[in-house]
DNA sequence: ATTTGTCAATACTCTAAAGTATGGTAATTT
DNA sequence: AAATTACCATACTTTAGAGTATTGACAAAT
């Protein structure tokens, strides 16, 4: 016990609906539910936020802007585009807080909240990656072809990562594969 | 009107549950519902099944077995490699109803009913993609992730199709996407 | 034609969670 | 120190859907 009632914020909000979201997925994200795992009674929640709605845009706008916007611009400074793009495969393997809640995400894709979100980032991203094919003497069209077959792939694994019993559940398979599939797609242009 | 009173057995509600779910996902499934959607009341349900467990496990049974283990069969008999896989891949750019109905499922991982399924499942046709593979010429071992690898496009591809003003909106676009995998992954083994 | 069995409609109860109203307590301000 | 503000708990009401019990209608069998 910390002896302190808990005193929350918007933000505390935010970021405990996230987790919860990663750890139980969005559909089985309540008020109740949450207020609980945060030590508080809804009557907090409806302190800081007029209902469910207003909670599940603040996270996903938090989310977008943290994971996503700031952190492009960082991997975009790398000089070589093999470098930048080969750590963003290998975290599909992972399966941290980022990871799970992407994936709670993608399983709520028929969400009118999420659905833009997910298309939102989906687009960044593979234009990340053209850009870096680009940068490897891609055409840009064949570029973006193969931007968005590894971001496919990326998908994939990630909905395989989670699927316990399933075909890649231990992490040396894992691993292998993001290598075979590093190798594969993250080449220089065929001559 | 049909003047007739609907009349019905197992085997229609849980076709009636295949689209319902294929349609508005597998947590939006109610028994009432689904009911309407099948113009009865409830009360014909509770005839039918003990509780909404056993229908979904009774539709999950009947969906393995109707798309998974009575068509794998008839691929295998394909001589050329190369054709019995190119099909397969070209599917996950369709958007019919078991397309749509697997999505909800994968949507719905985390449902003890429903992850067992898409375990199996994934690993059956790992196991037959790996096969082919074989045939056409690779070690075990790196048809194996070949397989894998392409299986996790695939699923990949799927997701992507169905996000709305995503990146693989168009049928255009997917058409091309589809090409650009197979002639990346469905290869000879390198020399 | 009567009976029996099969399937469906109606009318309940029960539960979880949303949302609201109000009162309570600790921290901050003055 | 008193008052104000910010945050939280409690006690409601309301709603959707699960599950149950009973009654009703049509079909098949006798």
């Amino acid at each position: 016990m910390t002896g302190k009632r808990a005193r929350l914020e918007p933000k505390d909000w935010e970021i405990g609906a996230m987790s919860y979201i990663a750890d139980h997925g969005l559909r089985a994200l309540t008020i109740i539910g949450l207020a609980n795992a945060l030590g508080v009674t809804k009557g907090s929640f409806y302190w800081h936020f007029s209902g469910i709605d207003a909670l599940l845009s603040a996270t996903l706008g938090r989310w977008e802007d943290v994971f996503t916007d700031r952190r492009l611009p960082d991997y975009a400074e790398i000089e070589d585009p093999y470098e930048r793009i080969a750590p963003y495969l290998v975290e599909s393997s992972e399966r941290h807080m980022p990871q799970r809640f992407y994936r709670a995400l993608m399983a709520a894709q028929d969400h009118p909240l999420v659905a833009p979100v997910l298309s939102r980032i989906a687009r960044k991203r593979i234009a990340f990656l053209t850009q870096a094919f680009c940068d490897m003497g891609w055409q840009h069209d064949a570029a973006e072809k193969q931007a968005t077959l590894l971001y496919a792939a990326y998908l994939g694994l990630l909905q395989l990562a989670d699927l316990p019993d399933g075909p890649v559940t231990s992490d040396a398979v894992r691993a292998q594969l993001v290598a075979h599939a590093t190798g594969l797609i993250i080449t220089s242009p065929p001559r």
